[in-house]
DNA sequence: CAGGCTATTGCACATCGTGGCAGGAGCCAT
DNA sequence: ATGGCTCCTGCCACGATGTGCAATAGCCTG
């Protein structure tokens, strides 16, 4: 179906053209860079680099932070109408393989994506707000201590999920 | 339907009978007293006893520790082949909210039920072997006044998921 | 014990994922 | 380019949960 590729060909442009036009730069800069590689990367694992990949890979390059699962769908059905969750949920496996994304399990259990994380971290959830905060590395590094020094538990601080009540959510409480 | 009432009657025994006939003394009588408060804890609530939950309540009675909730849904059909599955997963909710059991996520995402938990307590998942073992209670209250000290952050102990490589696939994978 | 208020149920349906399979398509060697 | 070896995709069906809605049935009252 040449169709299709036709079709995308001019949507998918922001990772195949060159990085010429200047945009917000530094951070993104190093972020496009990383994507950039995928193909690489996939290759050297004798993996191939399809459409449905590239288009996951697009929506993810231009995505910040968390994102659940069935939210990434949607967001490739917007380039390629034509994507089959099924497919989606494969290619971010195989990415998560290869550390462009790290997933974890919200407050109700749904799947969420990290992307292309800085470094393993895990997540403080708001019962109340519902926000989630990420758990810094030296915040992990002692509970995974405290497990590790008692049972010799060796913690994966990407999988430390703690919910709560933030501070802003208890004062609002106590003024009612 | 006078059916169904019937053909259970002979069945959901346990819970109704007096507790005359011995069986495994001390912490199983203390188990079986509190379901039998159910009922009035419901009406105490202006909620209602229905068969439908009197069959969940007798699953729960018999069951210890951890259980999923497709499990749960499984053991009513063994009583009652007419059970629903969403009944079966609000009445949970009610039952939560009465503390008779408590929900987590587990590794996968997936629900988890602990049954008249005595304790609240967190859950440490062992990613090789799948075993899943409950964080003590001091350990629950270092984590917490950890996130409690440094962003006022109110942790909820019974929500404090930890996975990563327990003591005995540690060793293991280091002799493979 | 009948009557009525309202909590519950059952059902149909929606969502988020997963897994099996046969056909399709990258990629590499020729 | 061509051919072929595998990896991938699309499709479908299923499993685990959640939700809206109309019909049902607890439970309290008279």
């Amino acid at each position: 179906m040449p169709d299709r590729a036709v079709r995308l060909a001019a949507e998918r442009t922001t990772l195949e053209r060159s990085p010429t036009k200047p945009r917000v730069r530094h951070a993104v800069d190093s972020r496009d860079a990383a994507w950039r590689l995928v193909r690489e990367r996939l290759h050297a694992q004798g993996l191939r680099w399809t459409p449905q990949r590239r288009t996951l890979v697009e929506v993810l390059s231009r995505t910040a932070g968390h994102v659940s699962g069935s939210e990434l769908v949607e967001r490739c059905r917007a380039l390629d109408p034509t994507t089959t969750p099924s497919t989606v949920y494969r290619t971010l496996d195989v990415l998560e393989d290869l550390g462009y994304v790290q997933h974890h399990h919200g407050m109700d259990g749904r799947e969420e994506f990290h992307v292309l994380p800085r470094e393993v971290h895990g997540h403080l959830y708001c019962r109340t707000c519902g926000v989630d905060w990420e758990i810094a590395a030296d915040e992990a590094t002692t509970v995974a201590g405290l497990f590790e020094a008692r049972r010799a538990f060796s913690v994966d601080p990407s999988h430390v999920t703690i919910v709560g009540v933030c501070s802003t959510c208890r004062v609002s409480e106590q003024e009612v």
